[in-house]
Formats: C-alpha cells, structure tokens, sequence
DNA sequence: AATGAATGAGTATTCATTCAT
DNA sequence: GATGAATGAATACTCATTCAT
C-alpha cells in the first residue's frame, strides 16, 4: 500500500532502487544467516558487490545498518497485523485468530529471511539494541491479541473472568511458536509444520485453536 | 542419581574432578555472561586458572567445549525433569503441570547460568551448532510432555480425540515462554513474572493452567 | 604592496578571488586546527562549500594544498619582516630588534592561524616537506636578521668581532622561541608570556634585549 | 650505571634482550621518521620481524609503545643532564655551559632516533599526550639551567639582576635550537654544525658563549 | 567547469589456535 | 602433561583520490 521511508545515508536513499534493493538483500542475508555479532560487513560488500567505502557511506556504522534491517522488518510485520485487524473486524474471535496464523505462515513464506531476523531479535540477548526496543516489539504483537480479546469479550464470546494482559502474553507466544516453527523447520522435524504439507498444516491449525477455546479437560 | 558421561578429550577425562570442576565452572560462566562468539577463551583460561595450551588440549575448540557445556545443562535439566516426573505419579495432570513450572521456576533460581546457556542455545541466535543438537533438546521436551499426555488421558483426565504430538509441541511452548520470561525479566515488564512477587507468580501458574484445561470460550 | 602568485592549478588562478579567498581560508582554518595529517578534506570541502571533485581539480593533491597554503603563510611573514626593516632604518640596532619582537607578537595575535601553521611547519614534526622548503624559511628569518646586524656593525653598534651568520641564527632561535611561547601558551606556563600580561610582557622583552646587549657576565 | 626499568606488558619484559632490542629500535625508527600519527603498526611489525599479534602482546596500544618510547629518551635525556652536574661542581658557570652542549652533542651522536623523537615532542602539538607531560619535559630542562644560574650567582660570577626563570628559558631555547641544529643537519644548512667538522663546531660552541657571557655590544 | 559516488588500500586492534620447549 | 609465546586472518571503519556524468 504505502511505502515505508527508505533508511541509510542521503546517498543511499538517493541510489537507483536496484541497487538499494541489492544492498539491503545482502545485509537482510548476511544478518539473518549469522547474527549480528557474526555478520561480517567484508562478506556482505562482497556479496553485495560494492566496495567497502561505498557501504560505509550508505549506512555509517554497522549498527546502523541493522536497524535499519530490523526496523523494515518490524515495519512489514506491523502492516500484516494492521491489515488482518482490518479485514477481519466482522469475524468472531477464532475466525480471527484463524487468520492471524495463516497471515502469519504467509508472511514466513513471503519474507522469509525478514521472519527469520525478527525471530532472531524477539528473544535474543544479542545484538545492540536496548532491550527497551525489543520490549516495544513484543508489546506491538500482545497489543495487537489484547484488543482481540478485549473485543471479543464486549461481544461475549470470551469468558470475562479471563485476565486479558495474561492471556495475551500466552497467546502470543503459542503463535510466535507455531510461526518459528514454520519458519524453521528444523524446529518441529515430523511434525509437518511446512509449507509442502497443507493438510497437515490445516490440523496444525484447528488443534491450536481447539486448545485455546476449549482447553485439555474431558468434561 | 547416575552420572553423567565427562565430556573432552582423554586428557580431560583423566584429570582429577577437581580441576574439572573448576575449569567447566569458568566455561559455564563465561558463556552464560557473554554468549557464545564475545566469550573469550583468554578470560576463560584466566578465570580457571589454567594454561592456554592445556584448554586447548582438554577441549579441540571453543565449539567443543560449548558442546560440552550445553549437554551438561540439558542433563541437568533432563534430571530435573525425570525427578518431577517419578514424585508426581501419583497426581492428577493438571496438578503435574504445576509442579513442573514450580520446579522449572526454581531451577531457574538454582542454576541461574545454565538457564542462561539453555535458553541461549533453545533459540540459537548465534552458537555453531547443527539443527540436530537443537531438535533434540526440544524433543527431549516435548517427548516429557507427551508422556504426560498420554498417561492423563489413559485416566480419563484429557480429551481422547486430543492429538497428542501437537499438543505436546503447544504445552511444551507455553512453558518454556513463562520459563523465559522469568529468568529475563525484561521480556515481561510490568507483567511481575519474577521472583520478588510470589503472589504475581501465583496468578501466572492459575492463569496458564486455566487456559489450558478450560480454554477461552464462554459456555 | 605587491600581490603574492596565486598557487594551484591553472582552473584555479582563474577563479573568480572571492571563490579562491573562500577555498583558501577554510584550507587555513582546517591544517591549522587539526595538522597536515588529521586535516581531513571532507571537512574541507564541506567548509568550503564546493565539491571534492573541485577541490581536486584546484590542487591535484592533499600535499599540494598544504604546500600553497605555507607558501601563502610565508610570504606573509615575509612581508611583515619588510616592512619592520624599512620602517626602521632610522633606529639603534636594539630598538630595531625590539620592534620586530613587537611585530612579532602583533602578527601573532593578527593572523594566530598562520602562526600556527608557520610554527608547526618550522619543527615540521610531520608536514610532508622535503627539508629544503623548511631550510628556505630558516634562511628567510635568519638573513633578515643578519642585514640588521651587519648594518649595525658597519654603525659600529656592535662589536666587529661577531661572526655575523652565527649569531644571526642564535638571534633567530631567541626570537622565535619567545614567539612561539607566545603562541602557545602552555609551552611557558606561568611565565606570563601571553597578551593577557602586558607589564610581564615587556619584563621579556626587556630581558632578552638585555641579553642579548650585555650578557650575563658580572664585571 | 643503572638500568632503566623495562616498559612494555610482562611478556616483553621477559622476551630476551635482542629481540626486545630489535622492536625497541623499530619502534624508535618509526616514530622517529614518521611521528606518532603517522607511524604505522603494520610497517613497524614488517621492520621489526614480528607478527601483528605478538607486537600487541608487548604494548597494548599503539599509545602505550609511544610512551614508552617517549619514557625512555626522557629517561636518558634525564641521566646526561644529571651526569654533567655532578662531574661539573666544581667548575665555572661558563666551562659548564660548555660541556653541556658537547654533553648534548655526545648525546646526539649516541642515539640520533632518541633525539629526535625528544625533539619532535618537545615542540610538537601532535602526540597521545597532555600538554603537561609536555611542559614536564621542558620544566625539567630549564629547572637544571636554572640550578647552574643560581648557583653562578651565588658564586658571583653571573650579575645579580638577572631574572632567573626568564634567563633559564632563553638559555634553555638557546641550547636546544643548537642541539636541534645539530642532529637535523639541513636546518643549519651551510653553516658547518655537524659531526664532520670538529673546528666548526668548536666555533660555534665559542660564539654561543660569548654571547651569553658577553652579548653583542661595543663597548 | 562542476559534481559527488565509487573506490580500495589503509588504520589499530582482537583472538582462537598451534607448537616448541 | 603443561606451558604460554607466536601467529595471522579477521574485525569495523576511514579517507585521499578518481572519473563518469
């Protein structure tokens, strides 16, 4: 829809799109294969095929660069989550939650590198940002679950007992796990959590959503 | 109980137990402090009181003794986990839940650092490991789990249509999400999930428990 | 009185004098505060308000630059030191040296950049020069100085004795001591050899011409 | 007579004499010839034979090798100037004037490179170092001057009104602009003050001492 | 005539690993 | 069996200079 600012230096958002474009992929590469301690700006020109100088005058620092990269990934997830809020404000609330989870397996397979580097900063002690910026991260996607579940039990179809910052929090991490997994799949090796295997995926999907609407509990 | 198997070279295996101690104590903490790529194998040697050369003949690399260190912490918390197992046989699932983050929740307290390298390791931000090492930690887990599962559902406790790995796979992950989140405090600010706040800790323990016997919808 | 030769390219002595006064003073401005080596060009040009490849085009090279911009600062000293002979022809030999103290110390405090530039250049500590242009400045100073002391022994103001070229250079050696103490304070601490203290101001003049006139021996 | 004690980390200090001799003398070599920012560890290692990372084993920083450089021509400076004074007690204020200036003739043939990085400093705004350690070197210099004048004075030889702070600084400028001349040859260009011509120097010598004895009037 | 993007050899410093003693 | 000195490829980053537009 609409663009996000482009980061770096004057010159670099001055560059011709191609170029941008084949910078950017070889830090969001080099980042997301190593970490960023790893991450090696003599590898990236190289890929990149640039000189040293020249990445050093589109993005001064290496840190700089970083966020640079995760900022336009934080910037992508965020529309995916605005978009899904959006277009499935009629639905109940595991219709929506439905969605939520094949958006995210979309956005894995659309991004797949940015998913990994998100992935990486969500819970890593590593790389040079504050923890207050990670913080922020998280609160952005438990934000986004507590309004669901703050909607859905004004319309009654959640308990109203239920503690909504908690449960947030727990929801948000069943479905961060899920897309891990998904996006490594090493992470769930048998289990069929990947894109060759839709059936498999579908089951994935109800046994998630059964657990949180009804529970474990023989009743 | 048993011990576990030493690990390094013949060399090292060969030492008296007491410099053994001593030298995995300082690999513990330098890789629990800094992480795997910004330890340094001269603070290390340093710490231990040891010389380079020797270091180096006790362990091939930095990687193998990272190696080493982290299938100690997985023993370890495989041990935790077997104890809970065989002292809770004899309750109900949901009560073997409890137990099993009260004994997560102190662990953390006891081992503070091999928290640290495990969780590191879990989400391998850096670390040179194989997928394979990862995996099966994880399924170390989950295969606890499923146990769990599959004992409490011959009861009658859970749901026979339940499909067991998948569940396994969700439990194991909410679990270890509230593990995180105490032992890095930061993950969850303003949630309470740490050791100061017994009562905060209390709510969490129900919280989960209900979402996960109960679910969310309103009946 | 009469105009020093422009210096750099040709593209450059056809500048219009306002552009070259401006490239030229932010040259000055910029080896003056940071020395040959850690002058950096970017700033220069960025000072300057022109482009690199300009700059470039007006001197082929970081040496070259440095090169114009000592000239510039020598023919200035130069210029200074005429002016001083000819207005003094009039008085005593150690009025005269006492007067081009004075201007000294004015100049100085006129043009405290290309003091520095002057001075630096003369211990030339780095600077790239070959040692023939440093030579040429010595031989600037020290020739002045010798006229003034033949003309005086030809006056019979000082002894007929004196090697003239020897003494000539010892003179030079007292007088640019004195100056550059001036100039940076720090190199006299608590000698009050700076503008601030006119009255200790003159107590040095006075001492060295009183030196210089009597010596130090008692009779 | 007695040993400076050693710079450098541990590990220098316990190399054997000639190979700590040999990175000594490139470092000496190099600063010497390029000053403090110019100088390049990577050409200093290439001089000295060594390997990058073992030149950073004996000095941590490029900064810590200047300085013990720096140390270490103080050091000798330091041990001359002492020498002269204890084996000139009992003679005249001018002899002693004399042998310190063939003392610092002697020096300068010794250890050419130690001169001039004594030099270099001494006059030099560039260098890793406050002003203080600077205007130290200086203090130290005019304090042992002005020791002799004091003690001339008393003596009676020198006349009572001189000021002595003022008086030592002009010696002490007097003295170093000949040694200066003295081992950059080209400064005096011409005028014989080198090694080569035994004569010419004693000239020199004379004439300086008649100046400060005597000055330059007619009388 | 002017621009400024591109270059690449240069900088100091680090650190896991080796190997002669 | 233990030592620790030596190594050198690796790191992020700089900056005078060139050259196509």
């Amino acid at each position: 829809m609409h663009d996000d600012p482009i980061p770096g230096t004057e010159l670099f958002r001055n560059l011709n799109p191609e170029k941008q474009e084949k910078v950017f992929q070889a830090a969001v590469d080099e980042f997301a294969s190593k970490g960023y301690r790893s991450a090696s700006m003599n590898s990236l020109v190289r890929a990149a095929g640039i000189s040293k100088g020249s990445l050093f005058q589109y993005f001064h620092a290496k840190e700089d660069l970083f966020a640079a990269v995760v900022d336009m990934a934080a910037a992508r997830v965020k529309r995916y989550l605005k978009r899904v809020r959006d277009e499935t404000a009629e639905l109940t609330f595991f219709e929506r939650l439905e969605w939520l989870m094949r958006a995210g397996f979309a956005f894995i397979d659309n991004h797949p590198l940015l998913a990994k580097i998100y992935f990486h900063l969500l819970q890593s002690g590593e790389a040079p940002f504050g923890s207050e910026r990670i913080a922020e991260l998280r609160r952005q996607g438990e934000g986004f679950l507590a309004d669901l579940v703050r909607s859905a039990q004004r319309r009654g179809e959640l308990r109203e007992s239920l503690d909504t910052e908690r449960i947030s929090f727990l929801l948000n991490s069943l479905l961060e796990t899920l897309l891990r997994a998904y996006y490594t799949e090493f992470l769930a090796p048998g289990l069929g959590l990947y894109r060759g295997d839709a059936d498999s995926l579908d089951r994935w999907v109800r046994t998630t959503l059964d657990l949180i609407r009804n529970g474990l509990e023989e009743r």
